[in-house]
DNA sequence: CTGAAAGCGCTAACAT
DNA sequence: ATGTTAGCGCTTTCAG
């Protein structure tokens, strides 16, 4: 059987409360006493016992991450940057996905609540009545990571979504642009409708007529954004630049410009968004909107541990910076 | 405050003891009075306590994953692996990263236990004294996951590097390649050992002396994949073919032959090993070995719960099986 | 500075 | 089928 506070008490004749006292560093405890019941604790292998100390203090240390894929280059980057900084405050991370899903999103965020996490970070879909009830009657303090929830304002950490595919698309204008075929993401999430509109928003400014077939629209996966344009060029539709919703539509867009021989630059521009990791060694590497991945992770930490601590804080949404990124897959006419 | 057992109990009559229990569909209940308190309990909004409930039953329904960098697209993907099938038996995943860093596993393993999680996955260093100790007295279950531990049989789930390696090598040499540069893995790492002693047997097989030149060692990040083949070209190191230690090396030797002038395959081969997602949309498409990922992750599970269920079980290495996959990075004649 | 007692919320064992 | 009692291992009062 594993050593207990009560085998310690025992073994150096304190009484149980001093040596919860002396192992936790409790300051009401002479030096000597500590050391002599710490050097005993370790001879006799003691492993504190968390689940124990966060029945009897109602606070676990854990947060619960409901990301939609963590095996996502996307997520798996954020979910890092969450665990390193959870790590540094002593906080350990319990991880699920999605999918997105709606009705599983829900159930976690319950589980979730039922293990007494202290705090919950957020992958959420955009518009769901149900879940939306449930975060408004949430008990716990709980922050949105990179997307936006209909309904509930200031608890979301974005990425200037809309900014930045309009100065994409209005830089790609600027570089004489007129047909460019824009591979839109998923629905029912914040980033997708953001980014078109940004898109939309300098072809208005532009005074470029919106033409129809000239919006895909997909899940962002990266075989979608390959069979996307397979069947862009099959149909005749013409375009001289591809811009999309991510970087992975754009790697898949990369492979079937290729295998249909058209060359990146000189045929087609593509542009992407995220700037993943692997982004900059695609042949050719890969314009992109860097979006602060790890950062964002971080800071929905911290962000969240600041409404652990403080239950009374106000929530105010953030919105990190990001920026374009010009490489091997635009001409970069210096503008 | 939130709803407890003790409130229903009050609001129904019942004993906390019958709420409990009809919560929890024991048998032993009448239907209507299961039905009766399950209904009060969603009108109060009840949610499940589960630290409560762990601590009286000695069981978290938590496994701990000690990854080595969650964000890595290897771990990636066998992280979502051990998140799906982990969530299909009602199990969660505290997730954690070592970095390689040996002190940190031990850490964490001590943390682990601390939290009362039911069982541990590791991707474990392969040698080290005090690491080795602290499993060797582990009081938990635990698997190690595509990794072996000096001096700890039976806990490892393995995916044939030595063979697979071998397998990459011979058929290389058989393609009529003598000059092979092979980027190595990090250090103190089973696969690292593995895989490059299954390509060195192929030399010996095939009577190839070794040059030392042609082995460089790397820590497996596609960064030194790229300055290593750089550095190999700038000193004028002859060779025909690239195999390494993982896809991610291959890529950034990809980058570096692109760069340099190099044609793939028609200049240099390239063979990676790993199978990354990403690895099928470079250019040229990467030959390499195909690990299950996924099913590493899902396998350590199943693995880890039949000891968690069985305490007695005795533990057996399991060797996933791979195959090669041949894509445009190699000249494939037909072998 | 240390000890005694109470209790966190739940479940298991036993009794009825 | 339901209730009573005890206790999981720890921390937090409150006393001294």
């Amino acid at each position: 059987m594993n050593t207990l506070m009560k085998d310690i008490a025992q073994a150096t004749g304190f009484s149980i409360n001093t040596v919860s006292r002396a192992l936790r560093d409790d300051r009401k405890i002479s030096k000597r006493t500590r050391e002599l019941i710490r050097a005993k604790a370790d001879a006799m292998g003691y492993i504190h016992n968390a689940i124990a100390a966060n029945m009897r203090c109602l606070q676990s240390k854990v947060i619960g991450v409901i990301s939609k894929d963590s095996s996502n280059p996307f997520f798996a980057e954020v979910v890092r940057g969450i665990e390193e900084r959870a790590r540094e405050h002593g906080y350990n991370m319990l991880l699920v996905n999605t999918e997105e899903d709606a009705q599983r999103e829900r159930d976690y965020v319950r589980l979730f609540v039922s293990r007494h996490v202290d705090g919950l970070l957020v992958v959420p879909g955009y518009q769901c009545q149900e879940n939306l009830q449930l975060y408004k009657s949430l008990s716990i303090p709980f922050c949105f990571v990179g997307r936006r929830v209909q309904g509930i304002e200031g608890h979301s950490l974005l990425h200037q979504d809309y900014e930045s595919q309009l100065e994409v698309s209005s830089y790609l204008i600027a570089n004489g642009h007129r047909r460019m075929l824009y591979l839109a993401g998923p629905e029912n999430l914040s980033n997708s409708a953001d980014r078109l509109n940004g898109h939309l928003k300098a072809l208005e400014n532009a005074g470029i007529a919106l033409d129809p077939s000239l919006i895909i629209h997909t899940r962002g996966h990266i075989e979608e954004g390959y069979a996307s344009v397979n069947l862009a060029l099959n149909r005749g539709i013409r375009f001289s630049v591809i811009t999309c919703f991510n970087d992975l539509l754009a790697m898949g867009a990369l492979k079937s410009l290729s295998e249909n021989g058209c060359q990146v630059p000189k045929d087609v521009e593509v542009f992407g968004f995220d700037n993943l990791y692997i982004s900059q060694f695609m042949q050719p590497s890969l314009s992109t909107v860097d979006v602060p991945k790890f950062a964002l992770g971080v800071s929905a930490v911290d962000e969240l541990l600041r409404h652990i601590e403080r239950r009374d804080l106000e929530y105010k949404d953030l919105n990190l910076e990001t920026r374009l990124i010009y490489r091997g897959s635009t001409l970069n006419r210096g503008l």
